[in-house]
DNA sequence: GCTTGACCTTCCTGTTACTGGAACCTTTAT
DNA sequence: ATAAAGGTTCCAGTAACAGGAAGGTCAAGC
């Protein structure tokens, strides 16, 4: 198949997947004498595995990590539980914060007595010292 | 002052302080015969201002707004107001999003038993139709 | 008077993960 | 013959800076 038919495939844009070829996270395409590329069922499984890495948020760069990982199928696993096990770590630190930001971001909203500029609750407390 | 005890009064870097000017969230500083800035107290409150808005997350493009809103004292705060809960309701459906990351990351930290690669189950997960 | 070190300046590059667009080639249908 | 729809490469832009090069300035010490 062709990029276009391999981007509805998977729901990943002809351009991105260009892209993680040129950034080595997907191995160069076949081409065909035109210069297109074509691909196969194996290019529908990779790039559905990087959509799933992705939506757990991982960086490009731990994907790429995950793929490489794979070539040796003896090698133990630690890496790639370490990767989601750090993963999970940030996710939390981000929930954490998010939270103390949810709170403060509340209280501006709800001092709020829809005044003038000069009189502004919200604007009075981002300029106190 | 100078950029450098500017940077060190508000925990602003002195690349981040010229980088605000050229994007013209600060205005541009008074310049000595030598070429350099130098700065006063409503440069400190500036930043300061500046500062506590990002620790709410807010990109600077909004930022830019809020400084700008304030030039006209009468003029009703329903921006500010607006903005706020912009900011409010994206770290909410940010909250929502890492909490179902977090639940899909832990299944699969909790699924690993630390085998080899080839019977790796976060693996398995990750290459599953 | 000269040097040294700590400042300052501007400009360029790199970061992340793409997206948009230009300029140009190939294939297919009318 | 031509037009539409695909393909190709390469360059620029996004957000918010950080790092570093190349060079000017200033105060202190010898």
């Amino acid at each position: 198949m062709q990029i276009k038919q391999l981007a509805q495939v998977t729901k990943v844009s002809a351009k991105t997947i260009r892209y993680y070829e040129d950034i080595g996270l997907l191995p160069e395409a076949k081409r065909g004498e035109n210069g297109y590329r074509y691909y196969q069922q194996t290019d529908v499984s990779s790039l559905n595995f990087i959509r799933r890495c992705k939506e757990l948020r991982m960086p490009l760069a731990d994907i790429k990590r995950l793929v490489a990982v794979q070539s040796d199928s003896n090698a133990p696993c630690a890496e790639v539980d370490a990767l989601i096990a750090q993963q999970l770590e940030q996710i939390r630190v981000a929930q954490y914060e998010l939270q103390q930001l949810e709170k403060n971001l509340q209280g501006l909203a709800d001092s709020c007595e829809h005044n003038q500029i000069k009189d502004c609750s919200i604007l009075n407390q981002l300029h106190a010292n």
